[in-house]
DNA sequence: GACGCTTACGTTCGTCGTAACTATT
DNA sequence: AATAGTTACGACGAACGTAAGCGTC
C-alpha cells in the first residue's frame, strides 16, 4: 500500500467513479490508476468499486467505510503539511477564504483589511459560490475557511461557529408607495413583484419561511446570486428587492430606500466554518478570531481537533 | 512522502529517537532508515528530531505535532486493513486481548469459552501484563482489547467502559484467629504481615489507600502479580492474603478461609478498554459486548468513533 | 574503541507512460 | 464509432543493502 493508490482511490471516489477524469485531474495516465487501484484492492483483500463489465458503476459497503478511512488519511496527511509550513514561516502562506458575494462585500473588507495589516505576508486568495459550493470546497481542502449563513451547519465534516446576526431589509425606489406602509407588513410586499436572492444563498430559505407561514404567495420576479445586483434592479423598478440589510449604504444607495424588516423575517446567523480535524494555520485561526468577536485562537484549535460538537449559539 | 517514511519516523519515536534500534525493528537498515528520515524532514520543511552533532536527542516542537498527525495516519491505515479483513470472511481472524492475570484467570473463562463456541474461527492470544503494560499494547496496535481494574481509564488514546464490579477478600489459613474477629477490622488485619497484589495491580492502590486513611502501616510481607500464588503463600502462612474476592474457589482452596471485606475497602470497576478511533473487527466489538453486560456491539461502534469521551459509570 | 548516524555506490524492484486490446454504449 | 477500462511492455527512478567514513561517549 502506498499514499499514491490512496490518492488515486480518493480521486476516483470524489468523480463520480470515472476512472478517466481522476487520471486527468491527478496529471497521470488513466492505466496506471486503474492497476493501482485494483492492486489496493487487492492487498485490502476488499472491492472497493463495483465493475459491471470494465465500468465502475458504484461503491461498495466496504468500499464506502475504506473511502472515508482514506478521507480521513489524506485530511491527516494535508496537516503534516500544514505543520511544516507553520514552522517554516509562521507569518507566511496562503490563506483560501470560500464566501458568499454578500459576505466577500459587505462582512468582510473590514476584517480582510485589519487581517492584511498584521498578515502582510500572507497570500489572501477568496473563492466565490453558493453555501454548498462554499461547503465542498472546504471539505475537500480546497479552501481553508468557509463563510455563510445557509448550509454550512448541515456538513459533519465541517465544525462550524455562528459569527454574527443581522436582518434583511427591504429597498425600493426613493419615493415608492411601500415607504408609506408603516408598519410594514409581508402582505403588503407581496402585493409587489419580489426581486431578492437565489436559492439557497444569504437567507433566502427564512424570506420563503416567512411567507409561506402567512399563506403568501409573492411573485418573485428576478433572483440573483448577489445584493448589488438585485439593488440594480430593485431601483430600475422590476421588484420589490429583499436583500441583506448591511447591503444597504446609505451614501452610495441615495436612490433607493431602505425599509427595516426586522419584525418580517427572522433574525439571519452568519456561521465561519471549517474542516474537521483540520490543522489551520496560525494565521488562519486567527483570521477566524478577528471575524468572531470572544472566539481566541485557542478555542478555534480546540474546535479543529473536535470536542467533536459544533458551537451551538 | 510515503508512508514507509511514516512507520520509519513513528518507530523512531517510538524506540526512543534509537535509528538503529528502529531499523532493526522494522526489519531494514539502519543507513535507510536514517536517509528517508531526513527525507521527510525535508519535505516537511520542519526539523522533527533534534539532532547533536549525529545523535537524535529530543523531539522538536513541531515534531511533536508531526509524530502525533503520524500516529494517526498509521492507526487509519490499520484500520484499512481491518475492514479489509471484515469483508474477507466476518468469522475469521485474530483476536488479541491483553488482560491482567486476575481477569484471565477468574473472570475471562466464561466469556472466552462463549466466545470460541460463537467464533471457532477466531484466533484468540491472550497478552498478559501490568496494567500500564496492557494500555500500552493497546495504544501500539499489539492487542485489540485491555480488560484490567487499574489505569486504562488515565489513558487518552483510549476509550475504556466500565465492565463489572467487585470487592477484595481477605483469605487466611482455614483455622486462622482472624477468622474470629467479627466484624473485621483493618486494624485486626494490619496486625499481621500482608500478602498481596504488586503496586498497580488488580486494586492495589485502593488497598493501601485504605490502609492509609486509617493510618495503619501494614508490614507487606510478599507481593505477586497473580492471585494464585498469592493464595499459596498465604496458605503456608506467610501472611494475610489479600486479593479479589472472585479468585477464592470454595471448592478449590478448602485449604484457606475466604473474609468478606466488602466493609474495609472501596468497591473495583474492572473496565474494558479499546484504541480510541480503532475499527473493530464485529467479533471484537462481539467480545466486548458479550463481556460488558447491556453494552451492544452498536454502541462499541459508536464509542470507537469517540463521540469522544468515556462512557462513565 | 565501541556505538551511532551519515555518505557513497551498485543492484533491484516498483511505478509510470505509451501502445495495443477489449468491452460497453 | 466513440468512450472507458484492462493488459503488455519498456524506461526511468527511487529505495534498499553493503561498505566505508566521521563524531561522540
Amino acid at each position: 500500500m502506498n499514499l499514491q493508490q490512496l490518492r488515486y482511490a480518493a480521486e476516483v471516489g470524489r468523480r463520480g467513479l470515472n476512472v478517466s477524469e481522476a487520471a486527468s485531474a491527478l496529471h497521470t495516465s488513466q492505466p496506471g490508476v486503474s492497476k493501482q487501484l485494483r492492486a489496493l484492492e487487492e492487498e485490502l483483500g476488499a472491492e472497493i468499486f463495483v465493475r459491471q463489465g470494465r465500468r465502475l458503476t458504484a461503491v461498495t459497503e466496504a468500499g464506502r467505510e475504506i473511502l472515508a478511512g482514506i478521507g480521513r488519511i489524506l485530511a491527516e496527511i494535508a496537516n503534516l503539511r500544514v505543520v511544516g509550513e507553520e514552522h517554516a514561516n509562521q507569518a507566511r502562506g496562503n490563506l483560501v477564504l470560500a464566501v458568499t458575494h454578500t459576505q466577500a462585500r459587505y462582512a468582510l473588507p473590514k476584517v480582510v483589511t485589519a487581517f492584511k495589516r498584521r498578515f502582510p505576508e500572507v497570500h489572501l486568495k477568496i473563492l466565490q459560490g453558493s453555501p454548498h459550493d462554499l461547503a465542498k470546497a472546504v471539505v475537500d481542502g480546497e479552501a481553508d475557511i468557509a463563510i455563510a449563513t445557509e448550509a454550512l451547519a448541515g456538513y459533519g465534516e465541517l465544525v462550524s461557529v455562528p459569527a454574527y446576526q443581522w436582518h434583511h431589509g427591504v429597498v425600493v425606489p426613493a419615493g415608492h408607495a411601500l415607504e408609506r406602509e408603516k408598519p410594514l407588513t409581508l402582505e403588503a410586499i407581496a402585493r409587489y413583484p419580489i426581486v431578492t436572492y437565489d436559492a439557497s444563498y444569504t437567507g433566502r430559505s427564512a424570506i420563503d419561511r416567512s411567507f409561506a407561514r402567512r399563506g403568501l404567495e409573492p411573485e418573485i420576479a428576478l433572483t440573483a446570486l448577489d445584493s448589488d445586483v438585485i439593488k440594480s434592479y430593485a431601483g430600475l423598478g422590476l421588484g420589490v428587492g429583499i436583500i441583506s440589510a448591511m447591503a444597504y449604504d446609505a451614501q452610495k444607495d441615495r436612490a433607493l430606500a431602505l425599509l427595516p424588516a426586522d419584525h418580517l423575517f427572522p433574525v439571519q446567523t452568519t456561521r465561519v466554518a471549517f474542516r474537521r480535524g483540520a490543522r489551520l494555520r496560525g494565521f488562519a485561526a486567527e483570521f477566524i478570531g478577528m471575524f468572531v468577536p470572544h472566539l481566541t485562537r485557542e478555542a478555534v484549535g480546540r474546535l479543529a481537533r473536535g470536542g467533536g460538537d459544533d458551537f451551538v449559539i
